[in-house]
DNA sequence: GTAGGGTTAG
């Protein structure tokens, strides 16, 4: 019996052609009669035998071969990417689109992903719409063109281009291909992690539109990113949404908006998301340490570390042991109010209930003790940090070098930066922003521009707190005009300006006593859509008092207390000082009555 | 693939 070499892949043609390779291979033939051998050696990975067996021939032939042949997909992938490499070539979008079909109807999806993965990583020049375009033409099956778009726009987020992974969402759209839970959610997470609440509205309200499947990840994802944006109205409309969608808010959903709430600075958010506490309980969902953190952070950041306490204690009662977090959060507040005896006696109990401090245990000690200008704790504990083998992250170099700056040492600053880097540790925007700010209060405007293009030539972006030290600096030095041509220029990098940003422009205008100026300012800080903040009112109550405007100082005073918004430390102070001491007293709701008789 | 803590500007 002699074996018939009959089949492609049959093991006998491969020895009958070149046992062990010591015989030259058959030349490749651009025609079908070289697909077996090139198969063969694909599978093998004899790439060097491959390379011999091509000799001249275009590598873009063979890859033909493998697309129009019944090969295993995989084959035709090692092919691609061998080829690609060796021959230094990128090939075809409409190659690579067949190939991506063929491994979608072999239900080959790792390799895929990983495909599409690098395809995307890789490529800049090709449109998402000739991507979408050659989708749909280089296979006929929907369902395969469907799965492409899915995997190439959670290729896209995973490379962090969200901006193109969301007009995939859109082009996917178009072409009626349907999208999956797989990368919408991750494409949410995303739009909310850079602050894109638009598109996150938009992907969510097209995502049940196309009836995409909507899980609870998209709709607390969802919740997040409205709750971020300080949209909890919306945020319990999409509660409502779930509910109706038949699933059930979960414990991360109430948490999401119990910590919105926290962060929302209006009167009465504690006392919300306390509402919300008892609400999840009562429909049967158990608050977790999560939770409970929240709630802690939320009281201290509501400067009642009383209320903290309680919760503290109540968790424990609640069978929730108090974890890292628990204690960073009291810790960080004990440090900022200069208890530092109680903050580090904390520590001691975190230790002694069995928990190892992290890193962000020792910064928010490390900054309790800077911003009490205790340095040389400070600097004892970096050092004991260091020694217990913690790593010091760029947050603890940053509140370290801040607190140097701010204490005029700017030689030790610059030290401790070179210092950083000898460790590894890459100096970031607030690095340089802190160092900024020290400069500027030098009024050292030559190292603040070198500092600024060495930034820059660091690949580093100046940001908009970069932008609100030079505009404060500016202010200071009454130059309150040249600041705000600052704004113009910030609009122009397409850099968001803030609150932090108008309010220091209108406190440079206050202070020059152009209040026409300041008002104007706050009028286009609202055509942005940004409602007067405390600050805000602090700076043109402050303004109006200084040139004796009393009672338009009372009437924002009162606009202010009416749109819900806390009076905080500096309020009080202005109105003590400007006011109180003037002939004005307060009723038992902070509103002011001027009893001097004008 | 979803929730919590730390640094900079007013």
């Amino acid at each position: 019996m002699h074996p018939k070499p009959k089949l492609f892949h049959g093991k006998f043609i491969l020895v009958n052609i070149f046992p062990g390779h010591k015989h030259p291979l058959r030349p490749f033939s651009s025609d079908n009669t070289s697909l077996p051998i090139v198969t063969e050696l694909i599978s093998k990975q004899h790439w060097k035998s491959l390379k011999t067996h091509l000799q001249n021939a275009s590598p873009i032939t063979p890859l033909q071969q493998l697309l129009d042949s019944r090969v295993d997909p995989c084959l035709t992938l090692r092919y691609f990417n061998w080829s690609e490499k060796e021959f230094n070539l990128s090939h075809s979008l409409e190659h690579s689109c067949m190939l991506i079909h063929s491994l979608a109807n072999a239900k080959r999806y790792p390799k895929m992903r990983s495909f599409l993965y690098s395809f995307v990583k890789n490529e800049n020049s090709i449109s998402v719409s000739s991507i979408f375009h050659a989708i749909s033409v280089s296979g006929d099956s929907f369902c395969a063109s469907s799965i492409i778009a899915d995997m190439l726009v959670l290729a896209y987020v995973n490379n962090m281009k969200s901006h193109l992974a969301f007009e995939a969402f859109k082009r996917a759209g178009d072409y009626g291909f349907k999208l999956s839970a797989v990368s919408c959610n991750p494409l949410l997470s995303a739009l909310v992690k850079e602050d894109k609440i638009e598109d996150v509205e938009y992907v969510y309200k097209e995502m049940i539109r196309r009836r995409i499947e909507v899980n609870a990840i998209s709709f607390n994802t969802v919740i997040n990113g409205l709750c971020k944006v300080g949209k909890l109205n919306k945020a319990s409309d999409v509660i409502q949404d779930m509910k109706a969608w038949g699933v059930l808010p979960d414990v991360i959903t109430y948490n999401t908006l119990i910590s919105g709430y926290c962060k929302k600075g209006r009167i009465g958010k504690m006392y919300k998301a306390d509402a919300i506490l008892k609400e999840m309980i009562a429909n049967e969902v158990r608050p977790n340490e999560i939770t409970y953190n929240i709630l802690i952070d939320g009281f201290c950041k509501d400067e009642n570390l009383m209320a903290a306490m309680k919760v503290f204690r109540e968790m424990e009662t609640q069978g929730l042991k108090p974890t890292v977090v628990t204690y960073n959060s009291l810790i960080n507040k004990l440090g900022l109010e200069g208890k530092l005896d109680e903050a580090s006696g904390m520590l001691d109990d975190m230790v002694g209930s069995g928990l190892k401090p992290n890193v962000v245990t020792y910064n928010v000690l490390i900054n309790g003790y800077c911003k009490k200008g205790k340095m040389k704790e400070a600097t004892d504990l970096f050092d004991d940090v260091v020694k217990q083998g913690i790593s010091p992250t760029v947050v603890t170099y940053n509140t370290l070098i801040y607190a140097y700056c701010k204490d005029g040492r700017m030689e030790d600053a610059f030290a401790l930066r070179e210092s950083m880097v000898d460790k590894g540790t890459f100096p970031d925007v607030t690095t340089y922003n802190c160092l900024i700010s020290g400069l500027c209060r030098e009024g050292n405007i030559t190292a603040v521009r070198k500092l600024i293009n060495e930034m820059l030539n660091k690949g580093l972006k100046v940001d908009v707190v970069t932008y609100n030290i030079l505009v404060d600096a500016l202010c200071n030095d009454g130059e309150s005009r040249k600041a705000a041509r600052l704004l113009d220029e910030m609009v122009k990098m397409s850099l968001r300006l803030n609150h932090v940003t108008y309010n220091t422009l209108m406190d440079g205008y206050c202070r020059e006593g152009n209040l026409r100026a300041a008002l104007n300012v706050r009028t286009r800080m609202e055509k942005e859509g940004m409602r007067a903040n405390v600050a805000t009112y602090n700076v043109l109550i402050k303004g109006l008092c200084k040139k004796g405007k009393l009672e338009d100082a009372n009437g924002l005073l009162n606009e202010m207390l009416e749109k819900g918004l806390i009076p905080n430390r500096t309020t009080y102070e202005i109105v003590k000082v400007e006011m109180v001491d003037k002939g004005f007293v307060p009723d038992i709701e902070g509103h002011m009555y001027n009893i001097s008789g004008s």
